[in-house]
This record gives C-alpha cells, sequence and structure tokens, in this order.
DNA sequence: GTGAAAGCGCTAACAT
DNA sequence: ATGTTAGCGCTTTCAC
C-alpha cells in the first residue's frame, strides 16, 4: 500500500488535518511542525491522493479533449498548445480520440462527466451531438467549443472565419490569373465545410468567375480523399489550372495525384491548401496555405476554459474568431504575367 | 449540483446499496427492483462518479502516456492503437508531452501517481529518469516500456531491433551498389540513436564498405535538424551517394535540404528513411523506408499493461522485439546496374 | 433479496 | 496553532 496521509500524520505525532494544511501550504502551522512533517513526507515519499482529494473538493484538474483524428497533425498541435498551458495551471488533460464518429462523441462526452473533469474543450463534426450536449449539460461542466461555427453561441467558441478564408485563398487564385478553379472541400455535414464551400463560391461570383460544379469535389479531410479526389478532377476533359484544397492534408493528397498523372505543379496546376501544417513547408514545392496557429488555438481554448472554471459567471460567453493569413510559397503559379 | 447515488435510493424507495448491485450489474437482485432503478437512473440522467468510486475500488481505469513528442507522427500514431485498445476495455488514457525534457520526465510520473492511474506506458529517452523510476516504483505501478533498449529487463518491454534494422537499411543501400553512405543519427544520448548507429558500423565493417566521419551527422528526430543536417553534408568537399535518416521525419528534411541545392533524389542522392510513417508515401519520391507500425506497438503496449493490471503477477516480464521491414519505394537508386 | 454500517483518503467547518 | 467531527459518493462486508 502507498503511504498516506495517516501514516505521516502517526509519524508526526500530529493529527492528519495538520497534515493537510502543509499539503496545502495553509499559514497557520508553526514552523517546526510544518517543517518536520515536510521532512517526514519526503522520507516516506508521500504523494497525496488526487483522488481522495478531487471527492471532497470536487476539483480534478483534469481537462477532457476531444479530438476528432489524432492522426490529423492539425490536432497534435492543437494538444500540445492546450497541454503546456493547463500544465503551467496545474491541470492535465484527457483527450478522447472520436475518429469523427458521433458514437464516439457521444461517449466521450458521458466519459468526460463521469470522470468529472473540470471543463471540456471540444471541436466536433456532429451538429446533433453538440446540440444534444449543450441542452443536457447547460450548466454541468465548462465548455469551449472550437470550430463549431455555430449562430446562436451558447457556450464560449473559438471560431475559425472559414468563409473569409477561403474567399481570401480563391481571389488569390484569381489574382494569379486563374480562371478555372476546383475546390476539394471536406464533409458535407460539417459546418466548416460548408462555411468554405460558401465563401468560394461567393468568391468567385464576386470576380465574375464562372463555377464549374465537376471541379468540386467532396473529400474527408485526409491525404486519402485528396488523392482520389484530385484523381478525379484530373479526369474530366476539362482540367482547372487552380484548385482549392480544403486542408494541407487533402493538398498533400492533390500532389500525389498530380505527380502519377505525370503533371507538375505549379507549371500544370496550382495548389493552395489551407491550415497551413508543418509539413507544408517541406514538401516539394512548398505548399501556399492559409496559415492559422493550432497550437495557438489549442492554448486560447485552455485559457477561456479556465477563466469559465474559476469564474464561473456565465454571462456573456468570450467568442474569438481566427482570420487565418495566405502564406505564398511555391505551388500557385501566376498566369496573368504570361 | 449533479445527481448522485443517493438521489436514486431515495427515489426508488431503496438503500444506496441496492442501487449500487444495479449499477455493477450484481445478480443478486430482484427483476423488479433493477428495472424500476434503472429506469429512475435513466430518468434522472444519474452516472456514477468515478472519482468516488475509484477512492474505494482503488482502480481509476486511467492509463498514463508518457509522450516524449505530440508533434513527431510517430507518437500520436502509437497513442491511438493504445487509445484504441485502452477504450475496448473501458480504459481512459491520460497523456503527458515531455517534450524529451528530463524535468517533464520526472514531474509526468509525479503527476501519474498523484492520479492514481492503473499503469503506464512510457517511451522515454533519459535514461537517468527511467532508472530513477523503476528504482522507487518497482511496485507501484505496472509499467510498460517502449524501446528503452536496456540491457537488464525489469519491467516489461516492447523493443524496436534497432541494430537489425540500421543493418538492413544499409545493406539495401549497399547492395544496390552504394559505397559512399552517409547517416544522420537522433540524439546520441537516447538508446536507439546508439543501436541505430552501431547497427549502421556493423554493416559497413562487414561489407567492407570506408565508414566516412564527416557525412555521419547528429540530428534530433526532427524534420528541421535532418533540413540543418543534409545541408551540412552536401556541403563536404566529397559527398555520399546515399544517406541513411535514422527516422523519416529527418528524411523529409533532407528532401527539402536536397531540392535547394537544386539536386534530385534518387539520381543525385539516394535516401532511406526509418519508421515509414503516413506522410513518406506522399511526398516525391517516395521514400524507402524501414516500416513498423506505431499504431500495433501502441496496441501491444496496451495489451501488455492491462494484463500485468489484472494479473499482477510480476514474475517473468513478457519482453517483445519488433524487427522493421524494408519497404522498397523510390528514393534509392541502383547504382549496380549502371 | 435487501439494508446498515464502515471506510476509501482527504478537506473543511467548528472547536479549543 | 492544532485537533475533532463530519462528509464527499461510492463499494463492501456482514446481518437479516
Amino acid at each position: 500500500m502507498a503511504v498516506t496521509i495517516k501514516d505521516i500524520a502517526r509519524r508526526a505525532n500530529v493529527s492528519i488535518t495538520t497534515v493537510s494544511r502543509v499539503i496545502n501550504d495553509k499559514h497557520d502551522v508553526s514552523k517546526e511542525t510544518k517543517e518536520n512533517i515536510k521532512k517526514i513526507i519526503k522520507e516516506m515519499g508521500y504523494r497525496p491522493n488526487e483522488v481522495a482529494r478531487g471527492l471532497v473538493t470536487k476539483k480534478t484538474y483534469i481537462i477532457g479533449l476531444l479530438i476528432p483524428d489524432l492522426r490529423n497533425p492539425f490536432y497534435p498541435e492543437m494538444a500540445t498548445g492546450l497541454d503546456d498551458l493547463a500544465r503551467r495551471e496545474g491541470y492535465s488533460v484527457i483527450y478522447y480520440n472520436t475518429r469523427k464518429n458521433a458514437k464516439e462523441e457521444q461517449k466521450a462526452i458521458e466519459l468526460f462527466k463521469k470522470k468529472q473533469v473540470d471543463g471540456v474543450v471540444i471541436s466536433m463534426c456532429n451538429k446533433t451531438v453538440r446540440k444534444k450536449f449543450k441542452k443536457r449539460n447547460e450548466d454541468e461542466f465548462p465548455i469551449i467549443e472550437i470550430a463549431s461555427n455555430l449562430r446562436r453561441i451558447v457556450n464560449p467558441t473559438i471560431n475559425i472565419d472559414n468563409v473569409g478564408s477561403a474567399c481570401k485563398a480563391t481571389r488569390y487564385l484569381i489574382r494569379n490569373g486563374h480562371s478555372k478553379i476546383g475546390h476539394i472541400i471536406g464533409k458535407r455535414n460539417t459546418q466548416p465545410a460548408r462555411h468554405t464551400l460558401f465563401g468560394f463560391k461567393k468568391c468567385l461570383k464576386k470576380n465574375n468567375v464562372k463555377l464549374n460544379k465537376d471541379w468540386i469535389k467532396q473529400g474527408d479531410y485526409s491525404k486519402e480523399s485528396g488523392y482520389k479526389k484530385m484523381k478525379e478532377i484530373l479526369k474530366e476533359d476539362e482540367k482547372p489550372t487552380a484548385v482549392f484544397a480544403a486542408n494541407d492534408l487533402m493538398a498533400l493528397g492533390c500532389y500525389k495525384a498530380i505527380h502519377e498523372m505525370g503533371l507538375k505543379i505549379p507549371d500544370d496546376i496550382s495548389i493552395i491548401g489551407h491550415d497551413d501544417i508543418e509539413y507544408s513547408t517541406y514538401i516539394i514545392p512548398t505548399l501556399t496555405s492559409m496559415y492559422l496557429s493550432m497550437y495557438e488555438l489549442g492554448k486560447k481554448s485552455g485559457e477561456m476554459l479556465l477563466r469559465k472554471i474559476n469564474d464561473n459567471s456565465n454571462d456573456n460567453p468570450e467568442n474569438i474568431i481566427i482570420e487565418p493569413k495566405l502564406i505564398e510559397r511555391e505551388s500557385v503559379k501566376n498566369l496573368s504575367t504570361l
């Protein structure tokens, strides 16, 4: 058995309360006893049992993190940002990799509740789960939502301005003389995908560029889907001169497809990505993309969450909107100078 | 306040013991009361408090995972394997991203203890911490070590045969007619790095290939270091015709360096990696690498850990050795056919 | 089949 | 400055 507070108390000839006091750094303990107890704690290698502590304080110092897909570097990056912040403030994070599966998302939430986490950061795909979650939990534990893109903001939210971002990306292609533009979108049932598509279309219309539906394909944010969808696009009779991939992972897939078809980026076809993951500067040619710091996003979500955990003032939920920035690299060709 | 077992008991007009019984699926409860209680549980949205439960059962159903670097896709992959298995068996995993920092590793262990995790999976770099850890914990909680490569096996271990793997990779280059071979190793203070270097040297010697120390550079398993070290190699007066990078991430960095110097893979220089991360089939040219499934590794470590948690028989610790397989792709040129 | 009582390791009033 | 008591939400003997 591990040593408990009782063992320390016995050895120090004091009550467990006194021991508890020095553990928690309360002021009203005499210097002598305090030091004596500390010594004994060290000697016996005592470590307070957080489970017991949590039961009475109702704080576990655990944050739940719902991760849609651990294999997308997007999320480890975010998790790192959250973890760093949390750790600094004495919190640990427990993650649940849901694989974008609604059932798993549901289970993740159940789990977090059972585990009595102090708060949760979610970035879910499934609308229904999210709504249910909110309704039922209302005030059970603090939640920060990332990229939910919901109209009515109930929980504090960090949103990515996908409409604006898609617009910027598309405009960049147009400015570079492209008028035959394809788009590989994410899963249609997610808000970000819808918003991105909306921004894309809006920008085309605004600039009087014709939309060709054959060049719009639906992927699922994975490399594989980018690869497959790009191949489909390249099989069309008329091909676009540029393609906007809704994330860098799919853009990576595009690279592979294009290379396999014996074409060159950006000479034969231009690619622009989204998210600007680290890899994008390590592929050849380097990928032009829309940058947003997932690390920062994770960190910010942690800050907001902790604020909410400690304040408990449920009024006016914060709402942060992140606007991705265009990072010009080598994957887009300027046609207008020709 | 959340609803507790008491609330359910009161509503059902039974003792909390009975409620506890149905929660835990004990047999000796009459069908009627059981069903009634279940109904009420559902109605009130009751969820057992795992913290309270953990306090008495001394089980938290939490596994601690020490991750050296979340941003290396290697680890999310492994974490996914572990998570999947753990989840299936009713366990959650709490991770600690140590960033290969000895102090953080130390802290991670302290934390895991305080949190009363049921077991831990570690793959640490730091030898000292590891030893200390073992000595002090001996029987505190079950541990699985990954890639520790320690001589005396105390804990169950999953090892990667880095000596053999480096040998295979090197031999492959030699068979393809290469005799000027460089090597970018990982951090020298880690066992895997030492073993890999050892295997590399051993293979050269065995095949009477001269070792050129200028072509051996020390990186840190990051893309950046691969990039930098490759640049250094390419600045040497005499250049190797092939380079073996100790992991794919560094190989990726090599690609960038080589491209920037205006050279081509594999025509001007061949590259072989190690780990075979998913990206390696998505870069151009596709990377020849040594494959080992991190997902499987994570899963296996979970299986071993759970076995240890449940068995508690500390005798003859298991020891699994994984032997990476060569995956031929496009980044190595066959010089002998010239 | 069901309940009463004790206790897991700790904190938090309330005394002294 | 220190101890006594109660209790967090649950499981687990031990009775009945």
